[in-house]
DNA sequence: ATACTTGCAAATCGTTTGCAATACC
DNA sequence: GGTATTGCAAACGATTTGCAAGTAT
């Protein structure tokens, strides 16, 4: 997952999961994965490639978004119904999620110990699993809190 | 959280709430809390009361589950965009979902070990954790993994 | 040249809201 | 009677889709 600052290295990207590689997809490949990990909304993602020059149409951000999450190069974090976020880091890893500011951060999947887990259902197996620890900002005092208790 | 069978009963707990005991509110969490632990999506529960001649309209349906989350009656869980559940049982538990299907099923809280949590950042206290183990139908052999790998 | 993409606008889905009619206390 | 609630339909935000025009191989 290291940066790839080239146009020519990401198109070669783009297309090596199969998707060609066009103006607008390698260009929002560009945005979204030459700048850390991050937590995009479809819309932030328009915003910003509207402020980069970069002429995209919603409807097409959308489709790369999904295209790339299918390719496996983003991971899609549903935290609040009509909120929905496109994780550039497809590690194994889990989230903190700010309810005031409606934003994520990750937690590296070393950080947290998911000891015994329950089998998988007969007949599935299990595909990921998410662990969201939903905070708020503590008006009062009591700071610091760590468990749900 | 035992079954109300008497619309009496469940009248007095809906206002034990602070919500006036209405013809519709009352009909609605008979048909909620009733029947064990349930997970419904709004038009789900808006199906249920017209084939149980309840006349609820849908935007009464939605007032009434969110009226009821905000109550603590109810959790929700979001597992997609656009697929959010209302889930009956709001004690501390977890959640396979089950990707083909796009159901749920609860996991006892004592049946995950959520181990070494992170703390939460600064300035904000922990509100919940939510654990969803999206699972789906293994349509080849390899049946019955339990970890992600 | 041909198949894949884009962009627009319309369509769709889930959900919320304004407001007049109605039900509860 | 007065306030909270309902229902309808319209409004809404997020996302998807049909189709004509444009672009990559």
């Amino acid at each position: 997952m290291s940066q790839r600052r080239f146009t020519s290295e990401v198109a070669e990207w783009v297309k090596g999961v199969g998707l060609r590689p066009t103006k607008q997809r390698v260009a929002l490949a560009r945005l979204l994965f030459n700048h850390g990990h991050r937590h995009v909304t479809a819309e932030q993602l328009h915003s910003e490639a509207k402020a980069a020059e970069i002429p995209v149409s919603l409807a097409t951000i959308y489709n790369t978004l999904n295209q790339f999450t299918r390719a496996g190069l983003l991971r899609e974090v549903v935290v609040e119904p009509g909120r929905s976020y496109f994780d550039t880091n497809t590690d194994d890893h889990h989230h903190f999620y700010f309810e005031d500011s409606g934003s994520l951060r990750d937690i590296p999947g070393d950080q947290v110990e998911l000891g015994n887990l329950p089998e998988a259902p007969a007949g599935t197996s299990v595909d990921r699993v998410d662990v969201i620890i939903r905070v708020r900002e503590n008006q009062g005092h009591n700071a610091g809190r760590t468990s749900t208790g």
